[in-house]
DNA sequence: TATTGTTATACTCTATAACTATA
DNA sequence: TATAGTTATAGAGTATAACAATA
């Protein structure tokens, strides 16, 4: 199982782990913010973004938010009763519900992801070619697996997309 | 004030976006699963990582917590009576406490730091340079305002630090 | 009077366990 | 019996408002 430590004294290496840390907490801020614009708690954002995609199972949407099926309850409970979401019966199996937004809800969805401006501003700065090495660096760092030599076969990364 | 929309729509742009979303879930991911791994709470772990670097006001740490001082006295006590930390009145003012962590909490805040491999070990699969292209690029997010020089000189970035 | 930290309160998110209605 | 969703419960983080001690 070779840990592979990689050296965690390295300066330079520290230092990129401090602005990636520095990046998902301005992110976050941004979107918590985002989301409080809409009177929205970052978790009801969440499946409000995930559900303007596509409806979805309330056990699906536990599995994309990483939490018991239970929590998932509340969270539409509370985006069904401002008129945000909707839940519709499975006619196959009367067992399952799928949360779908409404016209509204997918109309809030659009603003919250246009008012992200963080990710995308900044980005603004760096020209197509370095967006495009940033691109290719990011993608290697979500699946180590590709540089086919160094190691564990980890990879199924399945996109966490949450976020 | 005009808003200076990034082409929302450039297809690039949204790719390198969305990249930044799951490095950002994958992160979070990591870093509650590391606080978990010491029975501690995201917020827990982030106090004791500040702390870990040097005594604080509970005041600031809601600064850097970004969050209510009244939050901060439940988080405290809960590290506190654990062991992990302590409150230490100040001699110049008595209204201010000032939290420490213990040798304990020290120990415990290095091996959350460790366990935080998901920045760290993905970063090995890249070359020095490319790690050293990666940290300008990064730099630059987070600092837009420099556009005009390449490196930054990563100017008192006063780092979150609290991811 | 202003500031520091705390308490009190209410809401949301979270996990666990038990329940229902289906299958 | 197993599964989907819910309810019930308890712990934690959060904001707001009010309070004590100190400045």
């Amino acid at each position: 199982m070779a840990r592979t430590r990689t050296s965690p004294t390295d300066p330079l290496t520290l230092e990129v782990v401090q602005l990636i840390g520095s990046v998902v907490a301005r992110y976050y801020e941004e979107y918590e913010q985002a989301a409080a614009q809409h009177a929205l708690t970052g978790a009801q954002a969440r499946v409000l973004g995930l559900l303007s995609l596509a409806p979805m199972r309330m056990r699906e949407i536990a599995h994309e938010l990483k939490c018991e099926p239970s929590n998932v309850t509340g969270i539409v409970d509370r985006l069904e009763s401002r008129g945000l979401v909707e839940r519709r019966a499975d006619p196959a199996d009367r067992r399952v519900k799928r949360a779908a937004v409404t016209a509204v809800g997918a109309e809030t969805a659009a603003e919250l992801r246009d008012g992200l401006d963080f990710a995308r501003e900044p980005l603004a700065t760096l020209s197509r070619e370095e967006r495009v090495v940033l691109r290719d660096l990011l993608a290697r760092m979500l699946s180590p697996d590709v540089s086919g030599t160094t190691s564990s076969p980890s990879g199924a990364t399945s996109s966490p997309s949450g976020a």
